[in-house]
DNA sequence: TACCAGGTCCTCG
DNA sequence: CGAGGACATGGT
């Protein structure tokens, strides 16, 4: 099967995702939803909801999220001037919180001094030099660098995690752990259109987590069984 | 109880 | 390079 043909599946089954989940001005809570355009606030918040999910279920990034937003806490300036610890205990649901209050901090400061807190001027820049410069910073590896390039920016690049490999090496049978090979797989059979990235990946999560979980898959009642080498076996 | 969840850094060979 | 440990919540 073909990536594309996986694609329509996954989407005949599933339909939108409207990914990323993002705050609404007024509210406290990331929702789903089609939007037209993000604003940069929502852009901030979808860079900080990548590293703050980094290991992490999305209901505790919620509740971490919804807390920097009763805290008015959720903008570059202040997460750029705020104390570590304060910053930690306001992201507490999220494991490694310390670290990741380092790795925001970081992060925020890295907008101001270089991008005047502006991130027009930062997606501005071309990918692949984005890209790079994103991965130097502590706290971003290659999920969360293409999760803000993708989700963020609206950048057209293959985001990969943990789903997205177990489903790659599930269906096509294959043994492939390292990150840029796994891109490579789609974005090497792909239209690069960001579009179709930003669904793809979030229609592949949600196959992981109904059928293709990591323990125990939902084979025998999957409807991908006959496409997948593993679920002929099971 | 143990395992899993939308990983990354550091160190060592 | 890649393996292995540290980081240290909340739900099931």
């Amino acid at each position: 099967m073909k990536p594309i043909t996986l694609y329509k599946k996954l989407f005949a089954k599933f339909g939108s995702q409207n990914w990323w989940p993002v705050t609404d001005s007024g509210q406290a809570k990331p929702t789903y939803k089609k939007r037209k355009k993000l604003s940069n606030q929502q852009r901030f918040e979808i860079m900080v909801g990548a590293i703050l999910t980094q290991n992490t279920s999305w209901s505790n990034v919620m509740k971490a999220i919804e807390k920097l937003n009763k805290a008015k806490s959720l903008s570059i300036e202040s997460i750029a001037s705020m104390n570590e610890k304060k910053l930690a205990e306001l992201i507490h649901s999220c494991i490694y919180f310390n670290q990741k209050a380092k790795y925001l901090k970081g992060f925020a400061k890295y907008l101001q001094k270089k991008y005047d807190g502006n991130l027009n001027k930062l997606f501005k820049k071309p990918v692949k030099e984005l890209r790079k410069e994103l991965l130097s910073l502590k706290g971003i590896g290659n999920e969360t660098a293409d999760s803000m390039l993708l989700y963020a920016g609206g950048k057209p690049v293959f985001m990969v995690d943990a789903y997205t490999k177990r489903i790659v090496n599930r269906l096509w049978k294959k043994e492939i752990n390292n990150y840029v090979e796994v891109q490579g797989f789609f974005e090497s059979q792909l239209k690069k259109d960001s579009a179709l990235f930003n669904e793809f990946h979030a229609l592949l999560v949600e196959l992981a987590k109904q059928y293709c979980t990591k323990s125990k898959p939902f084979c025998s009642k999957c409807f991908l069984k006959k496409d997948c080498l593993f679920g002929l076996e099971n």
